[in-house]
DNA sequence: GTTCCTCGAGTTCT
DNA sequence: CTCGAGGAAC
């Protein structure tokens, strides 16, 4: 490890001396540039090329080292002990309002206090990350401590000296006099994106990964040792200060301004109103935008902008009454975790569901998780009893991140998959090389046929609307129902008397039967349940042999053969035609007159020929399987993952955010959805002209937009 | 033999 | 949306 030398007092300075100076003051300068503007005037290797200059003479004339040389950042040389230190002035808390008429009442305060004529407020993003105190002794940074309680707090200096949007010196201004003694405050906080590659590269080495960006700047931050927080994408705005000594401008806008030319990052998206009404706008238009940012946002901080009457305005008990924090619906939260169920599908896995107490999350009272499989369960190390981490997925389906093992009480026990089939009883199995655990009872369980039912009636399948989970089960109970075929046999008395179903009822589920039994042949064959059998390995069956008799009369090698099923499946699909019950069951339907043969779809136009198209998001008077199905018809290929074979991302309203990430990041066009109409053509779904294509002929050559601009 | 691309299955709540 | 795993490409 090297040690910095302290060079101390005036005198003549060597040519190599003076080109170290120079060096070091550029690269700043390019620093501030690049993390505090977000506008670097020179490239990444002609900035590289200036920290190598720095480095090697730096190297080679050890007599001029220095602790505050940039080329420090990433190596400081003192252990890290987390001190605790008092703050010479308390880091208050916020007071916090979650609905807007709060921010009104916060107004009416205010108001009622010291009149609200020609006040003005600034907000402020409230980045999710962790305060913290820095302060400047003649404009070098001393120390970095943790909020903490508020009044005690941790020396982090060692850690914060590695992150680069903290300055270890302030910048020099000509607007502006660098205070003698300053304190600054702000947020340390990981990028959502930065976050994501950080786990991607923990779990590639085999180490713990984080929860979310929070919880991984903080842990970033108390390592032990500063060279591993170092290679943490930390960073760092600034949103206040403590005490200062000489002048200060006397706003929280001023002060902001002045920080940025200290050298400092403040977040670009922090505002000044004169007019309530347009703060509340404000307010409401983030709420929309919080999915667009790089960063997790928990809400809006508005303060009075005037220092002077901040500080006459005072506080009440720990908050002060001149600032409220408007806190969005958290999409993160946590709870108890009370049990462990498991449920059969129709496949026969065996998937654990996490029982949770109730709680609110992101605008829903969840009671349920899932937990994917049992081997995740003892990778996160969650147990009953454990208090647990909940997240919704896409902000819709929630699932559980990880236990909060400081909060683990000491009756938490762990859980176990049990080792018989809950429904049937049967032995579960769990196939080699597989992480799942099944039922191996397919024909048997009671559970995996309602559940095949269940899919078979679903709208992927024969979609008959009117039979759900609740009706499906209904009528399997009752012994009216045990294969798909019987569905069709139904008649409407068998109805009469049935909870839940009237004349109406009746009428419309037997008219939808009745059109169940003119759905095509892909329909008809996904809704036999085929493990590994759905839409596109059905299309691709069906293309080449035409009838699901045809399949099922096929070899596994012959199947094999088909570009994109590969031994497994086709051995998947001989296997459920090898079982007696499954050929009556499509002797039975041929019988029924459903449609068992032919019916290939063919192309309308070619307007997406050779592209790959992934959706995602909503639009309006579109289903997802309509859109899909517009961009077979017009030649193109729908598909639901981005990779780099992905021609264009289409992005409706509210759309995934990891989508989005993974097209930003292979550089493919990100396109909306007038846009995606404008290539299908303006009639969209009715322009059927063009006769069908050969699909595979090469692409026309295609306009492609101009790619996405890098962040930075 | 490894990596990348796709697909399928299961999941919550109102 | 997430995960696991099959299949093809290298």
């Amino acid at each position: 490890m090297v040690v910095g030398l302290p060079v101390k007092g005036v005198r003549n300075m060597s040519s190599i001396e003076i080109r170290i100076q120079e060096l070091r003051t550029q690269i700043r300068e390019h620093d501030y540039q690049y993390f505090v503007l977000n506008d670097p005037i020179i490239s990444d290797a002609e900035y590289d090329a200036l920290m190598r200059e720095l480095r090697m003479l730096e190297l080679s004339h050890r007599e001029y080292q220095s602790d505050d040389s940039p080329t420090n950042r990433l190596y400081p040389a003192i252990d890290v002990q987390f001190k605790k230190v008092r703050h010479p002035q308390v880091m208050m808390s916020l007071a916090k309002a979650f609905k807007e008429k709060e921010i009104y009442d916060w107004h009416s305060r205010l108001d009622k206090e010291i009149g609200t004529e020609g006040m003005a407020w600034t907000a402020e993003p409230k980045i999710d990350g962790l305060a913290i105190a820095l302060t400047y002794v003649n404009g070098v940074l001393v120390r970095a401590a943790t909020r903490g309680n508020g009044e005690i707090g941790e020396d982090v200096t060692a850690n914060i000296e590695t992150i680069n949007t903290v300055p270890k010196q302030l910048r020099r201004d000509t607007h502006i006099q660098v205070p003698s003694e300053i304190e600054v405050r702000g947020e340390i906080y990981m990028r959502t994106d930065e976050f994501d590659e950080l786990n991607d590269r923990l779990r590639a080495a085999g180490e713990k990964t984080a929860a979310n960006p929070r919880n991984a700047a903080a842990g970033s931050l108390r390592q032990k040792d500063p060279r591993v927080t170092a290679t943490r994408p930390l960073r760092f705005f600034a949103y206040s200060i403590g005490p200062v000594s000489g002048n200060w401008p006397d706003t929280q806008w001023e002060t902001l301004q002045a920080l940025k030319k200290l050298g400092f990052s403040i977040n670009d998206d922090t505002r000044r109103f004169e007019n309530f009404e347009a703060l509340i706008n404000y307010a409401r238009a983030w709420m929309m935008k919080r999915d667009e940012l790089p960063y997790e946002v928990d809400g809006i901080v508005f303060k009075v902008d005037s220092l002077a009457q901040q500080r006459e305005l005072g506080i009440v008990g720990t908050d002060p009454r001149w600032a409220i924090a408007y806190k969005f619906e958290a999409r993160e939260t946590s709870s108890t975790l009370k049990n462990i169920t498991v449920a059969v599908g129709r496949t026969g896995v065996i998937t654990p569901a996490a029982e949770i107490e109730p709680v609110q999350l992101s605008g829903v009272t969840v009671r349920n998780a899932s937990l994917h499989n049992a081997d995740l369960i003892t990778k996160l190390d969650i147990r009953i009893g454990d208090r647990v981490l909940l997240k919704r997925a896409g902000d819709v389906i929630p699932y559980i991140i990880g236990p909060l093992l400081a909060a683990r009480p000491a009756d938490a026990v762990p859980w176990q998959m049990p080792t018989n089939c809950p429904v049937c009883g049967t032995a579960l199995v769990r196939p080699e090389g597989e992480v799942a655990w099944r039922c191996p009872n397919s024909d048997g369980c009671p559970e995996q046929r309602k559940r095949r039912l269940e899919y078979a009636v679903s709208r992927e399948a024969l979609d008959i609307v009117g039979l759900g989970e609740q009706q499906v089960r209904m009528l399997v109970e009752k012994g009216l129902v045990s294969d798909i075929a019987d569905i069709f046999t139904l008649t409407p008395d068998v109805f009469v008397d049935m909870e839940g179903f009237g004349e109406k009822k009746i009428a419309n589920l037997m008219q939808s039967i009745a059109n169940a039994k003119n759905q095509p042949v892909l329909r008809v064959f996904i809704s036999l349940g085929i493990h590994m059998v759905a839409d596109k390995v059905a299309q691709l069956l069906l293309q080449h042999f035409d009838s699901i008799a045809a399949i099922a009369g096929a070899s596994v090698v012959e199947m094999s053969q088909i570009d994109g099923i590969g031994p497994v499946k086709a051995q998947n699909v001989a296997e459920f035609f090898g079982r007696p019950g499954n050929q009556q069951l499509l002797a039975k339907l041929t019988t029924l007159g459903l449609n068992v043969r032919g019916g290939r779809v063919a192309p309308r136009g070619d307007s997406l020929a050779g592209m790959t198209i992934v959706v995602t998001g909503s639009v309006p008077d579109y289903t997802r399987e309509q859109i899909e199905a517009l961009i077979t018809r017009h030649g193109g290929k729908p598909t639901s993952s981005v990779s780099k074979k992905t021609t264009y991302v289409v992005a409706g309203s509210e759309p995934g955010g990891s989508k989005i990430q993974k097209a930003t990041e292979y550089n493919i066009s990100i396109i909306d959805w007038a846009t995606f109409m404008v290539m299908v053509g303006s009639e969209g779904d009715v322009a059927l002209v063009t006769p069908p294509v050969d699909i595979e002929s090469e692409p026309p050559a295609t306009d492609m937009p101009p790619a996405q601009s890098r962040l930075f």
